[in-house]
DNA sequence: GTGAAAGCGCTAACAA
DNA sequence: TTGTTAGCGCTTTCAC
């Protein structure tokens, strides 16, 4: 493993201007940095995370907090992270909460983390009112994906609108009778995403004098089977919707599954809309509003980069876009 | 951030002895420890990873290389895995190979990577043939999920086996046409995975005294929207198969959608058969071959863990077990 | 059973 | 512009 004291013997300079000319500091001849630059090439040198994370508390990576990996919105999101992160030479280590509660004591206090990352990106993560104190006291530059935390950076959509969005929708097309399958419920998820959308669904429906039954609300966990479940409970009640909200696409498939179980029709009976648009959604011709997490993660690792090169921008709080995508899956209210 | 000097100084004791104490090594008194470990909690230490890191050479923490975050066997095998490292203490580092090939080159002999984690683990990967010998020269412990790798602890279903159960499923339900699904194209997978449950499939058939139909075989790329385009293209080719064999159920799900868009019944119409039980399956009604990554990730992480621990096991080759899962998707070919 | 001291490979003053 | 030096927080001989 070739260290920094190959590369300065073998340039003739001393370790210290090695180490000035790799990290582009200023203060080095043009003509030395060249030579650093193509000895430390040639040897395939790469500085030690742990050294330099030693001595000037730089490690090279960040933590990516998730609740899980299964859910295509996580994924994205950490991909889009780490496309950024890995460019600027970070490395990404994840910290999935698991069903347990175990890892989560002291989440952001936790010293492991702290003493191995340079900031953190958390992601939909249902924070207690503790841990937004303790991710906001954080002695490190930190961002959340999905919902915003007072205090620190978030970037993500706008879930009242982007479900205000949806509903209009399915109003425009003529339903009242609008279901809204949820994922408020889930554990470890970010409460306020699912809560957000469920009471934009209610007080849109509102606006248009419409009182929404109670079997209209169900709950889905942002999962798919689950949202079959809530899906077939709801659709056998009396009067049953006919069109349904998914508070996400991954919700929207099990809605889709119920609906073709019964044998109704998409979107002749039913008609369904969700939020994402997800990898499959347009296979199963789903109408939805886009969003892209993709995107959103690497906006919450350049802020986090942003802050460890000292230019802390002031906006806090993030937006991203969204788009109401057209599919199959919606349709007018057919006359009655 | 609490040092070890102050685990020192608050039980009187010299650094040496709070490092031999809490890790466990002989020759500390067991008052001492006890002392030492008390001491350590009351104080929330936590040693510094980059320290023993650059000292010991022990960074508690595991390279996790993966083609892609988008697929659920993936998923499965990280939190598996994740489970146990950190369960042990150790932080899972992620190295996600993008679409891109850049981060590609020298994988196993990037330096980053052995400068900062312990042992390796990969999945699914389609190596080339330089990089499995990387991982076979590779001076840390690593483990392969997924395809075996010859030189290298590997764990994974028998492909060719799985494939076949599933295969001989549907013969002895009297089918004849019987397609298939493959995911051996997709760029960056494990090839021989895909390539073993084609060749499974090819082989079970003509062991039948059948010959595929060159359309009986599409390409899914082990994913949704390509499984369900292709699946397309096979039903409406002459001689449309009467059951297909989807690579993993993912593609089964693209199949099932496919079918229910050109009005077929499942099962009555076309039987379908995949391999994983996903956790979507059951809802689908999937019949299925089920294999446990979660599982596959935890006697990886294992693997590794113990071979650092200096517990070389002999075996290289672990085979994890697989069951057929019976479901709604499958029924007996119609007297036509 | 325990401590002192030398390093691991870097970064960050401070000199030159 | 460059080099020297003192750590960063541990592990690991080697003494005691």
């Amino acid at each position: 493993m070739t260290s920094i004291h190959d590369v300065a013997r073998r340039t003739g300079v001393s370790i210290a201007t090695v180490s000035r000319a790799l990290r582009g500091l200023p203060n080095v001849s043009p003509r030395t940095r060249e030579l650093v630059q193509a000895a430390a090439a040639e040897l395939g040198y790469v500085p030690s995370p742990s050294a330099s994370g030693l001595s000037g508390g730089r490690h090279r990576a960040v933590a990516l907090v998730i609740p899980s990996t299964g859910r295509w919105f996580y994924n994205r999101v950490v991909e889009g992270a780490d496309s950024v992160l890995r460019g600027e030479g970070f490395d990404t280590f994840l910290v999935i909460l698991a069903a347990t509660m175990r890892n989560r004591q002291d989440l952001f206090r936790n010293a492991l983390l702290r003493k191995r990352s340079d900031a953190v990106i958390a992601l939909g993560i249902d924070f207690t009112v503790a841990e937004k104190e303790e991710l906001r006291d954080l002695e490190m530059p930190a961002a959340v994906v999905g919902s915003a935390v007072p205090g620190v950076h978030s970037v993500g959509v706008d879930d009242a609108a982007a479900a205000t969005a949806a509903v209009e929708h399915l109003l425009g097309l003529g339903h009242r009778r609008i279901g809204h399958i949820g994922g408020e419920t889930a554990y470890g998820m970010d409460r306020s995403v699912g809560e957000d959308r469920s009471t934009a669904w209610r007080e849109a429906l509102e606006r248009h004098g419409i009182a929404p039954h109670p079997s209209w609300h169900g709950l889905g966990q942002f999962l798919m089977p689950p949202a079959k479940a809530a899906t077939t409970r709801m659709l056998h009640g009396e009067e049953p919707p006919t069109a349904i909200f998914a508070g996400s696409d991954e919700m929207a498939f099990g809605v889709l599954v119920a609906a073709a179980e019964l044998g109704l029709r998409v979107p002749e009976d039913l008609s369904v809309i969700g939020i994402d648009d997800h990898d499959w959604s347009e296979s199963y011709g789903l109408t939805t509003i886009r969003q892209d997490p993709y995107e959103q993660g690497r906006t919450a690792a350049r802020t986090v980069l942003d802050a460890l090169a000292g230019v802390e921008s002031p906006i806090l709080t993030r937006r991203s876009g969204f788009e109401l995508v057209l599919r199959r899956s919606t349709g007018p209210l057919p006359r009655g």
